[in-house]
DNA sequence: ATATCACATGTTGTATACATCAAAACTTGA
DNA sequence: TCAAGTTTTGATGTATACAACATGTGATAT
């Protein structure tokens, strides 16, 4: 990842997302231009256009004159965003019920089976990987490119928070069951049905809410 | 708006949004950077950097090495970003139900009544305005900062195409009866109920969007 | 001892010069 | 006359130098 050979700032940009998604640089860190400059053997220029392109979606924070930060929500933040995702991820699903076709559907089914066999070797990692792709298969699914591009882009926002989340075996079991619900409901066409099981899905409420919030008093210590 | 004192980038961004939404510039139109430079009495690098944060929203389309130009969206992108928008401010309108306080719900009404004044001198361009701070005050009156900000972000993506559509007086009274069912529900917290009619008022079908693929067809000539 | 102010420092924001590349214009051959 | 290759042109992308400003540090006065 370090620097490739003729290193554009789309190619930066993507870098350091996937930087930031993947956890390489915690929320709050400060990002150094100069260093990311070197590491990337580029000027400040295209770092800068980089970052600047990051904050527009919401993945880092500049501060004038005081250095751009990786973007650290507080809870009352978190809550506004997932509340916002659940939504727009109910819309992909009730889409992709009306709309998906026989191979995207099929791209769903084999996302999930993924999703199963992670679980039967209890591999967090694998299923934390193999839960995104399936989250995306089902925006592809909405037939809508706008609406997918707004939920990768919210979702690549939520991720660093998501993470360490829920390792616990119980919820990837409880999420695998909720999965299966949602894939049956689209393949079977029922359109609001699905949005409401997507919704319940991503939803943070109750016991999960907690656990968001003592995993951010714990990031912050 | 040509230069103020310290036009500093954030400045530029939101005069040329403006400019944009306003409709002087429109789409398809090139952004000439040096020319803005002169305007703005500065020189390209502000620009440039604002160019590419209004392109983070979508307003414009930079094509590398060929120039900046206002995004110039077609009708299936078009019905793909009305689709969202519907579903955001229907989420919109089912949050201010539950949670709008007294004044936002005045304020709401205060903007009714505006439209309503505007409806009965029949100046379509101060209905124009008035309707927008409606939607504005429902947004706010969601309670979700982060809703408010896409739901501001999509909209200032679709204003140039709203601008000249339906200045027909019929559409003008019809939306205002659909403005006070919605501030009623809204009003009385029928949350559903609000949401299921903002998402009817938003969404662009029918004759209505025959109409608007007809105007940008003729814009197009 | 403490609070305030001035200054030093390091960072980002802006200007400008240069490199790079896409499109148009021109030349040359058939 | 037309087509293909080449050159030219004009724009954007990048590098670098400089300016502006927020923060931290130290001195001084109370």
């Amino acid at each position: 990842m370090p620097h490739a050979q003729k290193p554009t700032v789309q190619h930066i940009r993507d870098a350091l997302e996937n930087a930031i998604v993947d956890g390489k640089f915690l929320p709050g860190e400060r990002l150094d231009p100069e260093a990311l400059a070197m590491r990337f053997g580029c000027s400040r220029t295209p770092i800068r256009e980089a970052l600047q392109a990051l904050e527009g979606s919401g993945l880092v924070s500049v501060r004038a004159k005081r250095g751009t930060f990786v973007t650290k929500l507080g809870v009352p933040e978190l809550a506004e965003r997932f509340e916002v995702m659940a939504e727009l991820e109910a819309m992909c699903a009730r889409l992709a019920a009306r709309r998906a076709s026989p191979p995207e559907i099929e791209t769903i089914r084999a996302a999930q089976a993924a999703c199963m066999r992670a679980v039967t070797t209890g591999d967090s990692d694998a299923y934390y990987y193999e839960n995104t792709a399936f989250h995306h298969a089902i925006y592809a699914a909405s037939r809508n490119a706008f609406l997918e591009a707004e939920a990768l882009r919210l979702q690549a926002m939520l991720q660093p928070y998501r993470r360490r989340q829920l390792q616990s075996r119980g919820r990837m079991k409880r999420s695998l069951e909720e999965h299966q619900t949602i894939v049956d409901l689209i393949a079977a066409g029922e359109a609001d049905a699905a949005a409401a099981e997507m919704r319940n899905h991503v939803v943070i409420q109750g016991d999960r809410f907690h656990d968001l919030v003592a995993s951010i008093r714990m990031a912050d210590a």
